[in-house]
DNA sequence: CCAAAACCCATGTAATCCCATATAGGCCCA
DNA sequence: TGGGCCTATATGGGATTACATGGGTTTTGG
């Protein structure tokens, strides 16, 4: 298992914390933190929806690829190393595969009760479940109006229910 | 852990302390300005921004090798020198890791009662926590007006399998 | 001798560990 | 093939620890 697929909703108990979907931790742990603590997620706020990006080693690695390619002490690069580096939080895990998100991010994703952790391969997002199941069905309806342009072969027959949704509750 | 990552907000007591978040004390531990004083802070204010920078010997080193590129007695060379050289302090951590910080430092941050310490990797940055936010919601702004191009650069870096086109946040 | 800094200890809050339990899903065996 | 067992997973709650912060005391230096 190397990669973060299908979604999942797991419950905020009254101290904060929200168990990571299994099959996600079985990734973090090839992906996970470097040398040192394993089971840190590398987790940031998405830069245009209401939800939280995460992911192990890779997605960590990616951002400080970017910041690289800037030459130091540049005024850009101090101003893109806030957005990036100044918004991202190491969440560790404890030994029950449970987060707690801090506050800034829960805001960020509207968090409350019940957390959606969506795989997106190489890393996965947390929606707040009602405003992800919207999301999900706008990006349906467009993928459907595109299908055409996709071409008849890329459509792999399986209906629209992913078979997931509902792994609690 | 060997970045300084997130964000933190402590407060400045009566005797003008405030504590390290301890992350970044984990970090300034194995790479801590040893110059005498274990674990000391590398301080200085930052050049075009009202807050200070600091770090360890990886900031010392990072300077030292920018100044380094510049021809000797160059007039550029001496000015950089004076501003940078010129306001560094090297600052204490006590034993309950808190640094106080010295006039001159505070005067140039704006810090008065709290201080939000910023993690930029290989360094970080203390500024006062408002104008903090405000520097922050611009360099947010930055980074989605050119995300497209960070898009694209990062698309190598995580998209080893491709895929995922529509995994779009 | 005074002021400022460093040291040491106390405390409340929040995070972390550890154990208990239920429920679901898979597996084996009849 | 169906039923029961077994394990993995999610979740709840109590106990423990870490951390930020406040305050008193000693040391240092002018």
């Amino acid at each position: 298992m190397d990669r973060f697929v299908s979604t999942f909703t797991n419950k905020i108990d009254a101290k904060g914390r929200v168990s990571v979907p299994a099959s996600f931790r079985a990734v973090l742990e090839r992906d996970g933190y470097t040398s040192g603590i394993p089971g840190g997620i590398y987790c940031y706020p998405s830069l245009d929806a209401p939800a939280l990006d995460a992911g192990g080693q890779s997605l960590a690695k990616t951002i400080d690829r970017l910041l690289d390619g800037l030459p130091d002490y540049s005024d850009e690069r101090d101003e893109l190393s806030v957005a990036l580096y100044g918004d991202v939080h190491i969440i560790p895990v404890d030994q029950d595969g449970r987060i707690v998100l801090p506050e800034a991010l829960r805001a960020h994703a509207g968090l409350c009760t019940h957390v959606a952790f969506v795989g997106l391969g190489t890393k996965f997002q947390m929606w707040e479940p009602a405003r992800f199941e919207e999301r999900r069905g706008r990006a349906r309806e467009k993928v459907h109006r595109h299908r055409q342009l996709f071409g008849a072969g890329s459509r792999p027959a399986q209906g629209d229910r992913g078979g997931e949704g509902g792994a609690r509750e």
